[in-house]
DNA sequence: TTCTGTGAAAACCTTCACAGCT
DNA sequence: AGCTGTGAAGGTTTTCACAGAA
């Protein structure tokens, strides 16, 4: 009774977790569209890129309201919009990256974090000293700073590529200081409370997974 | 009917790919006990370490058959073997990996793919030259040696770190060449034909979906 | 008693079919 | 005519509840 009333609270109303990550897709093929001056897109063609069905898509923007003109299709600019919204993030989101090493060093000098709208930082790692050289402009900090900083920046979301053994002892640190969502690259499962969300991105565990699919 | 049928047929008796996916995480878990000299195990601790639910850990062994003892648990080197006989793979799966750019040279470098039984054989670049260094042991080859390299190895998988617009005419000259598997960090969503798998690893796409769970 | 194995129920997600705008 | 929005149907995955073996 009581769970039926605050799923359906009018603050949150009840996005599946897979439609939210469509939503991630859909606004990366439509910035695709804004750059090609495209100003009006169908679910069919907008399905079509984004690699599922036309009833889905639009199953998933009900959740939203209705955006799309019968006839017609939906316009570009006012979809990537309500999607930004229904994402949250006024933008520029301050993240944390935890582990400097082979991986960590790729994904700080990936450009995509910061065309999306992340702000990295800073990189905190085990090894480095205090006057550390910039990657990319970013700061490479001793990790016995991170709770601080973590604290003092209002930092929510943390990007985790550390050693399997390094990993729930820094999830610990960052939790306490207040991050909500992590981005773990480290190939291990994490403990989190609840209301700390854990995206786990185990490169082997992937491969292994795809494996099952070739044919001999 | 016929439908109903095939995907009945005792050469592939159904395994839902979440389940698949799943047993790539115990297996995972399960190397760590046998480190710790760990012999047997109950489906309660074992999906505790996975982050999962302990009857969902046995719905998906039960798949495969019956390998508990009630009353005591799992023998971990049973289960072990019956998983990694599951996923196939009479191990050493060959992989070539595409695109040695920043991500992908990092990826090069990551040693979990090696521990997991995959041996990258090559790196394919547009950039490269013949006699590049090799980076950890693994030549770096001209990209338009690829196809001809994928079908004189026999090669079935690949690992996928070119720009965006560059990813589809990759995918095509693999999957011409017999690749039936990618693991593709591209930032892009590629077309396949049917009989070929694509897992997409979309590291801002990931961390996009994640920032819809921070609180303000 | 402890812990697995499993039908049945519940929850969740996708697809269909078509009504309703433009 | 063309395309969105959506209730209802269909499918899949997860969880429950408990029977049954060690």
């Amino acid at each position: 009774m009581q769970t039926s009333f605050m799923k359906e609270s009018l603050a949150t109303p009840v996005i599946p977790k897979k439609t939210v990550y469509r939503l991630s897709i859909y606004q990366r093929c439509l910035q695709r569209l804004i750059e090609n001056d495209v100003s009006t897109v169908s679910s069919e063609s907008l399905a079509g890129v984004a690699g599922v069905k036309p009833t889905q898509l639009r199953k998933d923007l009900a959740h939203f309201g209705q955006f799309g003109t019968r006839g017609l299709g939906y316009n570009v600019k006012t979809l990537v919009e309500m999607i930004r919204d229904a994402l949250g993030r006024n933008r520029l989101q301050p993240v944390v990256l935890v582990g400097a090493g082979n991986l960590g060093s790729a994904l700080l000098r990936y450009s995509g974090f910061q065309k999306e709208g992340f702000e990295i930082l800073a990189a905190f790692d085990i090894a480095a000293k205090r006057g550390e050289p910039r990657v990319d402009g970013v700061p490479i900090i001793p990790q016995h700073e991170m709770s601080e900083f973590v604290n003092e920046h209002d930092v929510r979301m943390a990007i985790l590529a550390v050693p399997m053994n390094a990993a729930q002892g820094v999830v610990d640190q960052l939790v306490a200081a207040g991050v909500q969502a992590i981005l773990n690259f480290s190939p291990t499962v994490v403990d989190v409370p609840d209301d700390v969300m854990v995206k786990n991105v185990d490169l082997a565990v992937e491969l292994e997974n795809l494996s099952y699919f070739v044919r001999n």
